[in-house]
RNA sequence: GCGGGGGUCGCCUAGCCUGGUAGGGCGUGGGAUUGCUAAUCCCAUGUCCGUAAGGACCCGUGGGUUCAAAUCCCAUCCCCCGCGCCA
């Protein structure tokens, strides 16, 4: 949610970032419903005013003994009129907030402007493409010579886009997790598992509206939606509260699976385990000063990148442009890992800066000192490992002429072995 | 799941029975006083609307009763204690 005196005092700057977005959204119905609510407020105090002031009069009448019944008749009368202008502001305050609450966020000055993906610029890359002087394969082919994953029977049992991992590929994936969550303990990173489940106006705080379609997950008859990853319940963890200047930043290394729909994806990708509607994820997840955060989202970059160097996974960090920036994210990084068996390189990590985006809508705030006036953190987000598609990335890049796969040096000692 | 207790402006707490401007303490900031420190005293310390003056809101949440609700009623969420069930 942006700050709503930005919105009112400086809509210029919100309509070019919707132009930059090329997203649909009827600024001018929000506006107007922003001056109608305003309107209402004052008229609606002003009531309040009366009765408040005639409720006083009562209690001093009663008290010494005098009659109130002629003001007590007047504000019956006051409270009825009350009642109606204040089902009028509720109305139109759910609207503006409903309207509001779909807005994206705004878009850093360092974004490139373009419609879609192909206007995302390419920051640097790291590492040489591996050569192979023998025919590769892909991470399917690789996975079902080596009874790795069965993508027949979970689509048996659950559909398209699940898998039963087996086998040396389950130990790989949770060497993945413990080498993540190693890494980012080194690093100072406070270790959250969240639940992976949360309520509605949770979820609300870390997404906008048309998640809830695209990717989020209902459980039935419960006001519960499985988290996409474990982000959404990390932003909404401090919601409501005022945190301390002395304690920030404040940096998570969160663990969960991870649920998605991938409702709009269909034809991509359709088939091994590069995009499913379930994975583990250990993700970075900081709360910052507003004037550090860029400088946490650079820092929160250059980890994601370490490990990828350390894995020994080459990758090219893209920047992405404005019609290709998530809608909370007022800048964003990808890491895309060269993927042997594409001969391509596929998004892996996504690092982003919210702003006040998210903490505006959860209420999460801080100060120095306690008679201070407090502030909207900023909140940033950025994927350490999603274990499937750097599964992709190693079974593809590290297979042998033989039909294995090494292991990336990091990972032998979880697995306790150097070779699949 | 059942029974009992509870949720108050950063933290603690009074008020609830008996409806009528939410009071106190701590913390924090400022000021006064004081060789220094400490102690003491005064003021400030939530959100929203407003350029401001000013005003409204705020007692877990949502309804209801009432001229008027922190207070009475209903629903709901969460926490604590006991019992039951349970990996």
């Amino acid at each position: 949610m942006l700050d709503p005196k930005l919105v009112k005092e400086k809509p210029e700057i919100v309509r070019k970032m919707l132009a930059d977005r090329h997203v649909q959204f009827d600024f001018d119905l929000l506006l107007s419903l922003d001056g109608k609510r305003r309107e209402l407020i004052v008229k609606t105090d002003e009531l309040r005013k009366l009765k408040n002031k005639m409720g006083l009069d009562v209690a001093t009448k009663k008290k010494s003994g005098q009659s109130a019944d002629s003001v007590i008749a007047e504000m019956q009368k006051v409270s009825q009129e009350l009642q109606i202008l204040e089902a009028d502001q509720i109305k139109v305050g759910a609207d503006y907030d409903r309207l509001a609450m779909t807005m994206p966020n705004l878009i850093h000055d360092s974004v490139p402007i373009g419609a879609d993906n192909s206007a995302n610029v390419v920051v640097r890359s790291w590492g040489a493409v591996p050569k192979f002087d023998f025919k590769i394969k892909d991470h399917i082919d690789i996975s079902q010579e080596l009874g790795l994953v069965d993508l027949e029977r979970a689509a048996k049992t659950a559909g398209a886009r699940f898998y039963y991992l087996k086998n040396s590929l389950v130990r790989l994936n949770q060497a993945l997790i413990h080498f993540a969550l190693d890494f980012l303990t080194e690093k100072q990173y406070g270790l959250i598992q969240p639940p992976y489940m949360i309520n509605r106006s949770s979820m609300e705080g870390a997404i906008i509206a048309d998640d809830f379609e695209n990717v989020i997950y209902k459980v039935q008859d419960e006001d519960l939606f499985l988290i996409g990853t474990s982000e959404h319940s990390i932003a909404a963890m401090h919601a409501d509260e005022i945190l301390e200047g002395k304690d920030l930043p404040i940096r998570y290394a969160g663990v969960s699976p991870c649920f998605r729909k991938e409702a709009g994806a269909h034809g991509r990708d359709q088939k091994g385990i590069f995009r499913v509607h379930q994975f583990e994820k250990v993700e970075q997840y900081v709360f910052a000063r507003p004037e550090e955060s860029w400088k946490e989202h650079e820092k929160m970059l250059a980890v994601a990148e370490e490990f990828y160097q350390k894995l020994e996974i080459p990758y090219r960090v893209m920047l992405l442009s404005s019609g290709d920036l998530g809608k909370v994210s007022a800048k964003t990084y990808d890491i895309e890992a060269w993927m042997a068996g594409q001969n391509s390189y596929r998004e892996i990590v996504s690092c982003s800066n919210c702003l006040d985006f998210q903490t505006r809508r959860l209420k999460i705030r801080f100060r120095d000192k306690s008679n201070e006036q407090t502030q909207y953190l900023h909140s940033l987000n950025s994927t350490l490992v999603a274990t499937t598609r750097t599964l992709v990335a190693i079974m593809e890049n590290f297979q042998t002429h033989d039909g294995h796969i090494s292991v990336p040096k990091p990972l032998q000692k979880y697995l306790g072995s150097s070779t699949i």
